[in-house]
DNA sequence: GAGGTAAACTCGTATAGACGAGTAGGTGGG
DNA sequence: CCCACCTACTCGTCTATACGAGTTTACCTC
């Protein structure tokens, strides 16, 4: 029968003001900190932690609920509580989307996937006219209808981000754009090859905790946020092209940004 | 006594697989989504769900529970649980150290308080010499020791983000940015005044939960994320002049970048 | 009217118990 | 040897109860 380490967890103060189960997540978290438990190794079971601490399995769930909400922390049904391990994360570059990358005839997250060493795959690909919200249709200058191209990628079969692409009926309708598969390049290659030569792209970034359906769609583990980006593509002549919205999960990105000093 | 408004909340599936708990945050996130409660509405007390749905109280706070964790509601000990309402975001653009708003003679930070009509403060102001963190270290290229400014800002009271500078010694001691202000313009402004004119900055942001330190000082609500950004500042030689490491409350942020397409 | 106090409400913490459901390992039968 | 089953262990869900602590309200006293 497995043990509590010795020495890995402390015992509780109970002169102390801090309630049972904060102390018990500050052991346990120390303790992980610390290295006593390693990424993805099981911590002791609950019914070990209400032995060792004298308390109820409630106390103790309460704690390991403070840490899951930490994000350090993951449970399985039926196998126990683990240290959850930091995965491997995806650095998207401020360049790219640069013209030298689309020209190598990929998607940009093709070529970084295997680039990386992993294995890229898309998904639920879906492509179809349709009214957009309030804010794609401001971006987009106003349009009452649009092109949107859903997908969900995934690396390795993890998934780590979906998005949809909107872009307005007269520029994307008729074109390789409407279909599944844009073809080489993407369809920033498309744009372009349609004369909308493209000028420069903004993003906007947020932080947030998913939605139940964003979970559902990352399979996100309790405790982990998403980056919500909106990038929008504008062309020379200074007219927003494009509009894609992406959801990613946050631990699998790390995105970078070149600014000028100028 | 306030009572649960009618049609608000509907009943429990009692033939569903999905567990009470469940069922219940699904119908109060969903009352909050149609706008059924408003931001910064109390919600049904615990008693009141209690009553309304025949289950034990630790169900419902488990439900609640749930959403505090997706970020949608808060609770204050005594008074309730209310919807958390999305407080105004600090706008972050691509061009916010460019030179011309420097010579403006005041911070990027103050500047763009004032503009927005609120009103900044920094706080915590801490400047000393450090052994620097290996991944300081390795971005300024290898120093044992750093010149580390310390600093939290507020607006209108609220602590929004929370950001240490490190700089080189060979750069930093001695000169007026080893001081605790480091007058008109900032650092940025300094370093230019000694000569290191600066040519770009290199900004790293990730997203993920905050540790308990992180939450006691941004004050930080259940289910806010953290953003987490690391910048750092090159000169025309190409030398990492100074890192700037940045934790914001991701609820109080969106960050706008601009990309080239070349 | 002003003040203080008590009651009634809120959420926070903790206990003890029960049953369900997913997993893993061992045991036995084929 | 392999498969089926059983068992022990894991976390998931839910009940019922108790007391504590912060807030608000009402009332009572001065």
């Amino acid at each position: 029968m497995p043990v509590i380490p010795s020495g890995a967890l402390g015992a509780l103060d109970p002169t102390s003001d801090r309630a049972v189960f904060r102390q018990i997540a500050d052991q346990l978290r120390e303790a992980i900190d610390k290295g006593r438990f390693s990424e993805g190794d099981k911590l002791p079971s609950e019914t070990e932690l209400v032995e060792h601490y004298g308390v109820s399995r409630m106390t103790v769930r309460n704690s390991l609920s403070v840490l899951q909400g930490e994000g350090l922390v993951f449970s399985e049904h039926g196998k126990g509580v683990f240290v959850r391990p930091r995965p491997p994360v995806r650095r998207l570059a401020s360049d790219r989307f640069a013209r030298r990358h689309r020209e190598q005839g990929k998607s940009a997250f093709t070529v970084e996937a295997d680039a990386a060493g992993s294995h890229p795959t898309v998904d639920n690909l879906e492509v179809k006219e349709e009214r957009p919200s309030q804010d794609i249709a401001t971006r987009l200058g106003g349009p009452r209808r649009v092109l949107a191209r859903h997908r969900r990628y995934l690396l390795d079969g993890r998934p780590v981000e979906f998005a949809t692409s909107y872009l307005p009926l007269d520029i994307a309708r008729g074109t390789q754009i409407a279909e599944p598969n844009p073809g080489p390049g993407g369809i920033y290659a498309r744009l372009e090859e349609l004369g909308h030569r493209l000028d420069h792209f903004e993003e906007e970034i947020r932080a947030r905790m998913p939605a139940p359906s964003e979970v559902r769609t990352l399979r996100l583990a309790a405790g982990v946020p998403v980056i919500h980006l909106i990038r929008t593509a504008f062309d020379t002549g200074g007219r927003a092209v494009e509009v894609c919205d992406t959801v990613m999960a946050a631990d699998a990105y790390v995105l970078a940004y070149q600014l000028p000093a100028t």
